[in-house]
RNA sequence: UCCUCAGUAGCUCAAUUGGCAGAGCGUCCGGCUGUUAACCGGAGGGUUGUAGGUUCGAGUCCUACCUGAGGAGCCA
Protein backbone atom coordinates (compact mmCIF):
# COMPACT_ATOMS: atom_id res chain seq x y z
CA UNK A 1 0.00 0.00 0.00
CA UNK A 2 1.48 2.97 -0.84
CA UNK A 3 1.55 5.92 1.66
CA UNK A 4 -0.50 9.53 0.37
CA UNK A 5 1.64 12.27 1.80
CA UNK A 6 1.19 16.10 0.95
CA UNK A 7 4.34 17.47 -0.40
CA UNK A 8 5.36 19.47 2.76
CA UNK A 9 5.54 16.30 4.22
CA UNK A 10 7.69 14.53 1.50
CA UNK A 11 11.42 15.20 3.01
CA UNK A 12 10.60 13.12 5.94
CA UNK A 13 9.77 9.65 3.45
CA UNK A 14 13.15 9.36 1.40
CA UNK A 15 14.23 6.27 0.01
CA UNK A 16 10.12 5.00 0.29
CA UNK A 17 6.95 5.33 -2.65
CA UNK A 18 4.73 7.93 -2.05
CA UNK A 19 1.30 9.10 -3.59
CA UNK A 20 0.76 12.86 -4.23
CA UNK A 21 -2.81 13.90 -5.25
CA UNK A 22 -2.73 17.33 -6.59
CA UNK A 23 -2.10 19.97 -9.80
CA UNK A 24 0.57 20.25 -12.79
CA UNK A 25 2.27 23.88 -11.97
CA UNK A 26 4.45 23.28 -15.24
CA UNK A 27 6.14 20.86 -17.52
CA UNK A 28 8.93 20.24 -19.20
CA UNK A 29 10.89 17.31 -21.21
CA UNK A 30 14.10 16.07 -22.62
CA UNK A 31 13.79 12.80 -25.32
CA UNK A 32 12.68 10.35 -23.21
CA UNK A 33 12.16 12.23 -19.41
CA UNK A 34 9.23 14.11 -18.81
CA UNK A 35 9.69 16.71 -15.90
CA UNK A 36 6.69 17.34 -13.89
CA UNK A 37 6.26 20.21 -11.36
CA UNK A 38 3.25 19.30 -9.14
CA UNK A 39 1.32 21.39 -6.77
CA UNK A 40 -1.37 20.53 -3.94
CA UNK A 41 -1.49 23.56 -1.71
CA UNK A 42 1.21 22.65 0.78
CA UNK A 43 4.20 22.68 -1.80
CA UNK A 44 5.52 22.33 -5.14
CA UNK A 45 7.76 19.69 -6.10
CA UNK A 46 9.16 17.90 -9.45
CA UNK A 47 8.76 14.38 -10.58
CA UNK A 48 10.75 12.64 -13.14
CA UNK A 49 9.07 10.17 -15.30
CA UNK A 50 11.42 8.00 -17.50
CA UNK A 51 10.30 6.58 -20.36
CA UNK A 52 11.80 3.32 -19.46
CA UNK A 53 10.14 3.35 -15.60
CA UNK A 54 6.97 3.37 -16.68
CA UNK A 55 4.30 1.59 -18.00
CA UNK A 56 4.10 2.92 -21.99
CA UNK A 57 0.51 4.55 -21.52
CA UNK A 58 1.90 6.61 -17.91
CA UNK A 59 4.69 8.25 -20.18
CA UNK A 60 2.37 8.96 -23.11
CA UNK A 61 -0.13 10.55 -20.59
CA UNK A 62 2.66 12.64 -19.32
CA UNK A 63 3.13 14.00 -22.56
CA UNK A 64 -1.14 14.84 -23.04
CA UNK A 65 -1.11 16.33 -19.58
CA UNK A 66 -1.82 20.48 -19.56
CA UNK A 67 -0.90 23.20 -17.19
CA UNK A 68 -3.35 22.76 -13.83
CA UNK A 69 -4.47 19.01 -15.19
CA UNK A 70 -5.59 17.33 -11.46
CA UNK A 71 -3.59 14.31 -11.57
CA UNK A 72 -2.51 11.96 -8.30
CA UNK A 73 1.19 10.85 -8.97
CA UNK A 74 3.01 8.10 -7.80
CA UNK A 75 6.84 7.48 -6.86
CA UNK A 76 9.77 6.85 -5.04
CA UNK A 77 10.98 10.38 -3.08
CA UNK A 78 14.49 10.79 -3.54
CA UNK A 79 17.05 13.80 -2.87
CA UNK A 80 18.38 15.65 -5.47
CA UNK A 81 20.18 18.77 -6.13
CA UNK A 82 19.45 19.33 -9.39
CA UNK A 83 15.36 19.08 -8.70
CA UNK A 84 13.79 22.56 -7.17
CA UNK A 85 13.28 22.75 -3.69
CA UNK A 86 16.08 19.89 -3.36
CA UNK A 87 13.52 17.28 -2.97
CA UNK A 88 11.92 15.11 -6.50
CA UNK A 89 9.59 12.26 -6.84
CA UNK A 90 11.20 9.80 -8.87
CA UNK A 91 7.74 8.34 -10.92
CA UNK A 92 6.50 4.74 -10.85
CA UNK A 93 3.09 5.11 -11.74
CA UNK A 94 -0.03 8.24 -12.49
CA UNK A 95 -3.21 8.52 -13.09
CA UNK A 96 -4.87 11.24 -14.29
CA UNK A 97 -8.14 12.81 -12.87
CA UNK A 98 -8.86 15.76 -15.31
CA UNK A 99 -7.12 16.92 -18.70
CA UNK A 100 -7.30 20.84 -17.73
CA UNK A 101 -8.57 23.04 -20.51
CA UNK A 102 -6.19 25.64 -22.03
CA UNK A 103 -5.19 27.54 -18.68
CA UNK A 104 -4.88 31.46 -19.28
CA UNK A 105 -2.26 32.26 -16.85
CA UNK A 106 1.13 31.13 -17.88
CA UNK A 107 4.01 31.09 -16.17
CA UNK A 108 5.02 34.06 -18.37
CA UNK A 109 4.36 38.08 -17.51
CA UNK A 110 0.64 39.18 -17.67
CA UNK A 111 -0.97 42.02 -16.88
CA UNK A 112 -2.92 43.53 -13.87
CA UNK A 113 -6.01 43.96 -15.36
CA UNK A 114 -5.59 40.38 -16.72
CA UNK A 115 -4.89 38.72 -13.87
CA UNK A 116 -7.97 40.46 -11.72
CA UNK A 117 -10.27 39.34 -14.40
CA UNK A 118 -9.14 35.39 -13.40
CA UNK A 119 -8.17 35.86 -9.47
CA UNK A 120 -10.21 32.67 -9.18
CA UNK A 121 -7.12 31.18 -10.78
CA UNK A 122 -4.35 33.69 -10.67
CA UNK A 123 -4.44 32.49 -6.63
CA UNK A 124 -3.18 29.15 -7.86
CA UNK A 125 0.29 30.89 -7.89
CA UNK A 126 2.93 30.84 -6.21
CA UNK A 127 2.92 34.41 -5.24
CA UNK A 128 -0.90 35.07 -4.07
CA UNK A 129 -0.16 31.72 -2.36
CA UNK A 130 2.57 33.17 0.04
CA UNK A 131 0.78 36.49 0.76
CA UNK A 132 -2.19 34.66 1.34
CA UNK A 133 -0.63 32.58 3.35
CA UNK A 134 1.14 35.21 5.37
CA UNK A 135 -2.49 36.83 5.66
CA UNK A 136 -3.79 33.21 7.21
CA UNK A 137 -0.92 33.82 10.08
CA UNK A 138 -1.41 37.66 10.18
CA UNK A 139 -5.60 37.07 11.03
CA UNK A 140 -4.15 33.98 13.74
CA UNK A 141 -1.77 36.38 15.35
CA UNK A 142 -4.40 38.77 15.88
CA UNK A 143 -6.80 36.70 17.14
CA UNK A 144 -3.64 35.29 19.54
CA UNK A 145 -2.57 38.65 20.45
CA UNK A 146 -5.94 40.01 22.40
CA UNK A 147 -6.87 36.03 23.18
CA UNK A 148 -3.63 36.31 25.48
CA UNK A 149 -4.85 39.21 27.06
CA UNK A 150 -8.06 38.46 28.24
CA UNK A 151 -9.83 40.57 25.56
CA UNK A 152 -13.45 38.61 24.48
CA UNK A 153 -14.11 38.57 20.75
CA UNK A 154 -17.43 40.10 20.52
CA UNK A 155 -18.82 40.31 17.13
CA UNK A 156 -20.47 43.14 16.07
CA UNK A 157 -23.56 43.91 13.21
CA UNK A 158 -22.60 43.83 9.50
CA UNK A 159 -26.21 45.19 8.55
CA UNK A 160 -26.19 48.66 10.35
CA UNK A 161 -29.43 51.40 10.55
CA UNK A 162 -27.03 54.09 11.01
CA UNK A 163 -24.01 55.83 9.67
CA UNK A 164 -20.78 55.52 12.06
CA UNK A 165 -18.70 58.56 10.87
CA UNK A 166 -19.92 60.42 7.49
CA UNK A 167 -22.78 59.20 5.58
CA UNK A 168 -21.26 59.72 2.28
CA UNK A 169 -19.27 56.29 1.94
CA UNK A 170 -21.82 54.01 3.02
CA UNK A 171 -23.30 51.24 1.08
CA UNK A 172 -26.87 51.25 1.46
CA UNK A 173 -28.95 48.02 1.04
CA UNK A 174 -32.95 47.28 1.90
CA UNK A 175 -33.92 45.43 4.72
CA UNK A 176 -37.39 44.24 3.49
CA UNK A 177 -39.01 47.80 4.16
CA UNK A 178 -36.48 49.60 5.50
CA UNK A 179 -33.15 51.44 4.24
CA UNK A 180 -29.88 49.68 6.32
CA UNK A 181 -26.13 49.76 5.56
CA UNK A 182 -23.09 47.88 4.98
CA UNK A 183 -20.91 48.49 8.47
CA UNK A 184 -18.06 50.42 8.08
CA UNK A 185 -16.63 50.39 11.68
CA UNK A 186 -18.00 48.20 14.50
CA UNK A 187 -16.85 50.57 16.85
CA UNK A 188 -19.96 51.71 18.20
CA UNK A 189 -20.75 48.75 18.86
CA UNK A 190 -17.74 48.05 20.45
CA UNK A 191 -18.23 50.66 22.85
CA UNK A 192 -21.18 49.04 24.23
CA UNK A 193 -19.89 45.43 24.57
CA UNK A 194 -16.42 46.50 26.61
CA UNK A 195 -18.85 48.17 28.90
CA UNK A 196 -19.87 44.68 29.25
CA UNK A 197 -17.05 43.09 28.98
CA UNK A 198 -13.93 44.92 29.86
CA UNK A 199 -11.70 44.12 27.27
CA UNK A 200 -13.35 43.03 23.59
CA UNK A 201 -12.08 43.25 20.35
CA UNK A 202 -14.09 42.94 16.88
CA UNK A 203 -13.14 41.37 13.66
CA UNK A 204 -14.91 41.68 10.12
CA UNK A 205 -15.49 42.69 6.98
CA UNK A 206 -16.08 46.33 6.49
CA UNK A 207 -17.15 48.16 3.57
CA UNK A 208 -16.94 51.85 2.46
CA UNK A 209 -18.00 53.21 -0.80
CA UNK A 210 -15.43 55.87 -1.40
CA UNK A 211 -14.63 56.27 -4.59
CA UNK A 212 -10.82 56.04 -3.97
CA UNK A 213 -8.62 54.64 -6.59
CA UNK A 214 -5.58 54.23 -5.51
CA UNK A 215 -2.73 51.52 -3.55
CA UNK A 216 -4.37 51.26 -0.32
CA UNK A 217 -7.89 51.61 -0.94
CA UNK A 218 -10.12 48.64 -1.20
CA UNK A 219 -14.25 49.11 -1.20
CA UNK A 220 -14.71 46.04 1.11
CA UNK A 221 -11.55 44.83 3.50
CA UNK A 222 -11.09 43.58 7.09
CA UNK A 223 -10.84 45.14 10.42
CA UNK A 224 -9.70 44.61 13.96
CA UNK A 225 -10.91 46.50 16.06
CA UNK A 226 -10.50 46.21 19.94
CA UNK A 227 -12.21 48.83 22.13
CA UNK A 228 -11.17 49.02 26.43
CA UNK A 229 -12.74 50.71 29.34
CA UNK A 230 -10.98 52.35 31.61
CA UNK A 231 -8.37 52.66 28.96
CA UNK A 232 -7.29 56.75 28.09
CA UNK A 233 -4.85 57.66 24.82
CA UNK A 234 -1.84 56.44 25.96
CA UNK A 235 -3.16 53.03 27.23
CA UNK A 236 -4.16 52.18 23.93
CA UNK A 237 -0.84 53.70 22.17
CA UNK A 238 0.70 51.27 23.97
CA UNK A 239 -1.29 48.93 23.20
CA UNK A 240 -1.16 49.67 19.45
CA UNK A 241 2.60 49.08 19.41
CA UNK A 242 2.98 45.82 20.99
CA UNK A 243 0.02 44.81 18.64
CA UNK A 244 1.53 45.83 15.71
CA UNK A 245 4.98 44.83 17.14
CA UNK A 246 3.83 41.12 18.22
CA UNK A 247 1.67 41.15 14.57
CA UNK A 248 5.35 41.62 12.54
CA UNK A 249 7.10 39.50 14.83
CA UNK A 250 4.97 36.38 14.09
CA UNK A 251 4.91 37.18 10.25
CA UNK A 252 8.66 37.00 10.65
CA UNK A 253 8.43 33.65 12.95
CA UNK A 254 5.76 31.88 11.01
CA UNK A 255 6.66 33.52 7.15
CA UNK A 256 9.88 33.64 6.61
CA UNK A 257 9.43 31.00 3.55
CA UNK A 258 6.67 32.84 1.89
CA UNK A 259 8.52 36.69 2.72
CA UNK A 260 11.38 35.21 0.56
CA UNK A 261 9.06 33.98 -2.45
CA UNK A 262 7.84 37.37 -2.40
CA UNK A 263 11.26 39.06 -2.11
CA UNK A 264 11.16 41.26 1.11
CA UNK A 265 13.66 42.65 2.99
CA UNK A 266 13.43 41.23 6.15
CA UNK A 267 16.03 44.07 7.71
CA UNK A 268 13.60 47.05 8.09
CA UNK A 269 10.56 43.99 9.51
CA UNK A 270 13.47 43.11 12.22
CA UNK A 271 13.23 47.01 13.93
CA UNK A 272 10.01 47.17 14.41
CA UNK A 273 9.89 46.52 18.63
CA UNK A 274 7.98 49.10 21.07
CA UNK A 275 8.72 52.21 22.08
CA UNK A 276 7.27 53.86 18.66
CA UNK A 277 7.87 57.34 18.44
CA UNK A 278 4.85 59.71 19.29
CA UNK A 279 4.53 63.12 17.23
CA UNK A 280 1.62 65.58 18.43
CA UNK A 281 -0.35 66.44 14.98
CA UNK A 282 1.69 70.14 15.81
CA UNK A 283 5.26 68.48 15.90
CA UNK A 284 3.94 66.51 12.77
CA UNK A 285 3.31 69.50 10.99
CA UNK A 286 6.89 71.18 12.06
CA UNK A 287 8.56 68.76 10.69
CA UNK A 288 6.34 69.14 7.25
CA UNK A 289 7.06 72.83 7.00
CA UNK A 290 10.35 71.94 7.39
CA UNK A 291 10.46 69.56 4.70
CA UNK A 292 8.46 72.27 2.86
CA UNK A 293 5.27 70.39 2.55
CA UNK A 294 1.84 73.38 1.72
CA UNK A 295 -0.59 71.58 3.49
CA UNK A 296 -1.88 74.22 5.58
CA UNK A 297 -2.25 73.86 9.33
CA UNK A 298 -5.34 72.23 10.47
CA UNK A 299 -6.54 70.02 7.61
CA UNK A 300 -5.50 66.10 7.48
CA UNK A 301 -2.69 64.53 6.40
CA UNK A 302 -2.16 63.86 3.32
CA UNK A 303 -0.91 60.63 1.53
CA UNK A 304 2.22 62.05 0.44
CA UNK A 305 2.45 63.95 4.29
CA UNK A 306 2.42 60.21 5.68
CA UNK A 307 5.24 59.22 3.53
CA UNK A 308 7.25 62.70 4.67
CA UNK A 309 6.77 61.98 8.13
CA UNK A 310 6.94 57.99 8.38
CA UNK A 311 10.14 58.31 5.81
CA UNK A 312 11.73 59.82 9.07
CA UNK A 313 11.83 56.76 11.70
CA UNK A 314 12.71 53.22 11.36
CA UNK A 315 9.33 51.80 13.14
CA UNK A 316 6.26 53.39 12.63
CA UNK A 317 5.06 56.74 13.99
CA UNK A 318 2.19 57.29 16.17
CA UNK A 319 0.74 61.29 15.06
CA UNK A 320 -1.69 61.86 18.02
CA UNK A 321 -4.16 64.68 18.81
CA UNK A 322 -5.11 66.08 15.42
CA UNK A 323 -7.89 68.98 15.26
CA UNK A 324 -10.89 67.76 16.41
CA UNK A 325 -12.62 69.53 13.03
CA UNK A 326 -11.38 66.48 11.26
CA UNK A 327 -11.91 64.05 13.07
CA UNK A 328 -15.03 62.00 14.44
CA UNK A 329 -18.03 63.28 16.45
CA UNK A 330 -17.51 60.45 18.78
CA UNK A 331 -13.72 61.69 20.33
CA UNK A 332 -12.80 62.37 23.05
CA UNK A 333 -11.25 66.67 23.06
CA UNK A 334 -7.61 66.97 24.75
CA UNK A 335 -7.91 68.92 28.16
CA UNK A 336 -5.47 70.61 27.63
CA UNK A 337 -6.69 72.27 24.11
CA UNK A 338 -9.92 71.54 23.61
CA UNK A 339 -9.86 72.13 19.58
CA UNK A 340 -8.10 69.07 19.68
CA UNK A 341 -8.92 65.44 19.75
CA UNK A 342 -7.34 62.44 21.53
CA UNK A 343 -6.77 60.56 18.57
CA UNK A 344 -3.77 58.79 16.95
CA UNK A 345 -2.87 57.25 13.32
CA UNK A 346 -0.23 55.00 13.29
CA UNK A 347 1.84 55.35 10.16
CA UNK A 348 3.38 52.23 8.87
CA UNK A 349 7.41 52.99 7.56
CA UNK A 350 8.91 52.72 4.07
CA UNK A 351 6.00 54.51 2.55
CA UNK A 352 3.05 52.44 3.53
CA UNK A 353 0.82 54.96 5.27
CA UNK A 354 -1.89 54.86 7.97
CA UNK A 355 -2.19 51.38 9.20
CA UNK A 356 -3.96 52.01 12.30
CA UNK A 357 -6.84 54.94 13.01
CA UNK A 358 -8.27 55.11 16.77
CA UNK A 359 -9.17 57.40 19.47
CA UNK A 360 -10.39 58.15 23.07
CA UNK A 361 -14.44 58.14 23.20
CA UNK A 362 -16.43 60.65 24.25
CA UNK A 363 -18.05 59.39 27.88
CA UNK A 364 -19.86 62.56 29.16
CA UNK A 365 -23.72 62.53 27.58
CA UNK A 366 -24.26 66.16 27.09
CA UNK A 367 -21.13 66.41 25.43
CA UNK A 368 -21.62 63.46 23.53
CA UNK A 369 -25.65 64.94 22.89
CA UNK A 370 -24.19 68.26 22.01
CA UNK A 371 -21.50 66.55 19.04
CA UNK A 372 -24.51 64.19 18.12
CA UNK A 373 -26.18 67.98 16.93
CA UNK A 374 -23.36 69.74 15.75
CA UNK A 375 -22.53 66.89 13.05
CA UNK A 376 -26.66 67.28 12.09
CA UNK A 377 -26.96 63.05 13.43
CA UNK A 378 -30.23 61.80 13.97
CA UNK A 379 -30.71 61.67 17.56
CA UNK A 380 -33.14 58.69 17.92
CA UNK A 381 -30.83 55.81 15.94
CA UNK A 382 -28.13 57.19 18.12
CA UNK A 383 -30.17 56.61 21.26
CA UNK A 384 -28.65 53.38 21.97
CA UNK A 385 -25.28 54.45 22.23
CA UNK A 386 -26.23 57.84 24.00
CA UNK A 387 -27.66 54.90 26.53
CA UNK A 388 -24.12 54.11 27.45
CA UNK A 389 -23.00 57.29 29.00
CA UNK A 390 -26.15 57.30 31.33
CA UNK A 391 -25.25 53.64 32.61
CA UNK A 392 -22.18 53.72 34.64
CA UNK A 393 -19.88 55.30 31.82
CA UNK A 394 -16.35 55.53 32.20
CA UNK A 395 -13.15 56.44 29.93
CA UNK A 396 -12.50 54.09 27.19
CA UNK A 397 -10.37 54.06 24.38
CA UNK A 398 -9.99 51.67 21.48
CA UNK A 399 -8.45 51.82 17.50
CA UNK A 400 -9.13 49.63 14.38
CA UNK A 401 -5.79 48.08 12.63
CA UNK A 402 -6.75 47.73 8.30
CA UNK A 403 -5.85 43.95 8.07
CA UNK A 404 -4.57 44.49 4.63
CA UNK A 405 -2.83 47.56 4.65
CA UNK A 406 -0.34 45.75 7.36
CA UNK A 407 -0.53 43.00 5.24
CA UNK A 408 0.89 44.86 2.20
CA UNK A 409 3.55 46.78 4.57
CA UNK A 410 4.89 43.66 6.08
CA UNK A 411 4.78 41.88 2.47
CA UNK A 412 6.44 44.26 0.76
CA UNK A 413 3.85 44.68 -1.86
CA UNK A 414 2.73 48.08 -3.22
CA UNK A 415 -0.78 47.67 -3.56
CA UNK A 416 -3.26 46.17 -1.17
CA UNK A 417 -5.20 44.60 -3.62
CA UNK A 418 -3.32 41.37 -3.67
CA UNK A 419 -3.89 40.75 0.36
CA UNK A 420 -7.17 39.67 0.11
CA UNK A 421 -8.71 37.04 -2.18
CA UNK A 422 -11.07 38.59 -4.08
CA UNK A 423 -10.59 42.34 -3.92
CA UNK A 424 -13.59 44.32 -4.19
CA UNK A 425 -12.59 47.76 -5.56
CA UNK A 426 -13.93 50.80 -7.32
CA UNK A 427 -14.85 49.50 -10.91
CA UNK A 428 -14.67 45.98 -9.57
CA UNK A 429 -16.76 43.14 -8.58
CA UNK A 430 -15.62 40.34 -10.68
CA UNK A 431 -15.04 37.68 -9.82
C1' U B 1 -15.89 63.49 -9.10
C1' C B 2 -11.11 65.58 -11.05
C1' C B 3 -5.97 65.09 -13.36
C1' U B 4 -2.36 61.99 -16.28
C1' C B 5 -1.35 57.73 -19.29
C1' A B 6 -2.83 53.45 -22.05
C1' G B 7 -6.07 49.92 -25.23
C1' U B 8 -2.73 45.87 -31.66
C1' A B 9 -2.87 37.58 -31.87
C1' G B 10 -4.99 33.63 -25.87
C1' C B 11 -0.84 36.63 -22.91
C1' U B 12 3.31 40.50 -22.89
C1' C B 13 4.54 43.98 -26.35
C1' A B 14 6.75 46.11 -31.42
C1' A B 15 5.23 48.61 -35.98
C1' U B 16 10.30 54.86 -38.34
C1' U B 17 7.28 60.92 -41.47
C1' G B 18 0.28 58.50 -42.39
C1' G B 19 2.40 53.63 -46.90
C1' C B 20 2.41 45.16 -47.21
C1' A B 21 -0.12 43.43 -39.48
C1' G B 22 5.11 41.77 -36.56
C1' A B 23 8.04 39.22 -32.42
C1' G B 24 8.46 36.41 -27.87
C1' C B 25 5.60 33.30 -24.79
C1' G B 26 1.35 29.90 -24.57
C1' U B 27 -1.16 26.19 -28.13
C1' C B 28 -0.39 22.12 -32.02
C1' C B 29 3.44 18.78 -34.75
C1' G B 30 8.65 16.84 -34.72
C1' G B 31 13.77 16.18 -32.00
C1' C B 32 16.95 15.33 -27.56
C1' U B 33 18.20 11.00 -20.49
C1' G B 34 18.62 16.30 -16.00
C1' U B 35 15.01 20.28 -17.32
C1' U B 36 14.72 24.86 -13.73
C1' A B 37 10.47 30.96 -17.41
C1' A B 38 14.74 24.66 -20.94
C1' C B 39 16.51 24.44 -25.86
C1' C B 40 16.28 23.34 -31.45
C1' G B 41 13.06 22.89 -36.10
C1' G B 42 8.04 23.56 -38.11
C1' A B 43 2.60 25.09 -38.05
C1' G B 44 -1.69 27.78 -36.76
C1' G B 45 -3.30 32.27 -34.65
C1' G B 46 -5.96 39.49 -36.27
C1' U B 47 -13.25 43.28 -36.92
C1' U B 48 -5.70 47.08 -34.22
C1' G B 49 -11.53 48.88 -27.58
C1' U B 50 -16.47 51.06 -29.99
C1' A B 51 -18.80 54.69 -33.29
C1' G B 52 -17.96 58.51 -36.57
C1' G B 53 -14.54 61.96 -39.27
C1' U B 54 -9.94 63.76 -42.25
C1' U B 55 -7.04 61.34 -46.33
C1' C B 56 -5.49 58.34 -52.67
C1' G B 57 -4.27 55.54 -48.18
C1' A B 58 -5.28 55.41 -40.75
C1' G B 59 -2.73 50.79 -35.72
C1' U B 60 -0.74 55.89 -36.42
C1' C B 61 -4.21 62.24 -37.14
C1' C B 62 -9.28 64.53 -35.17
C1' U B 63 -14.15 64.02 -32.14
C1' A B 64 -17.25 61.33 -28.80
C1' C B 65 -17.91 57.14 -25.91
C1' C B 66 -16.29 52.47 -23.39
C1' U B 67 -12.56 49.87 -20.58
C1' G B 68 -8.08 49.64 -17.76
C1' A B 69 -3.71 51.69 -15.01
C1' G B 70 -1.48 55.53 -11.89
C1' G B 71 -2.54 59.71 -8.82
C1' A B 72 -5.81 63.56 -5.99
C1' G B 73 -9.68 64.17 -2.36
C1' C B 74 -11.34 60.64 1.72
C1' C B 75 -9.89 56.84 4.77
C1' A B 76 -7.91 51.52 7.72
Amino acid sequence: MVTQVYIRDVPSHVGREVSIKGWLYNKTHKGRLWFLLVRDGTGVIQSVLFKGNVAADVFEAAESLTQESSLQITGTVRRDKRAPGGYELDATGMEVVQIARSYPISPKEHGTSFLMDHRHLWLRSSRQHAILRIRHRLIKAARDFFDGRGFVLVDTPILTPVACEGTTNLFPVKYFDTPAYLSQSGQLYSEASCMAFGKVYCFGPTFRAEKSKTRRHLMEFWMVEPEVAYADLDDIMVLAEEFVSYLVAEALREGGEELSILGRDTGPLEKVTPPFPRLTYAEAFDLLEQEGSETPRGADLGGTDETIVSSRFDRPVMVHRYPAAVKGFYMEPDPENPDLALCMDMLAPEGYGEIIGGSQRIHDYDLLMERVREHDLPVEPFSWYLDLRKYGSVPHSGFGLGIERVLSWICGIPHVRETIPFPRMLHRLFP
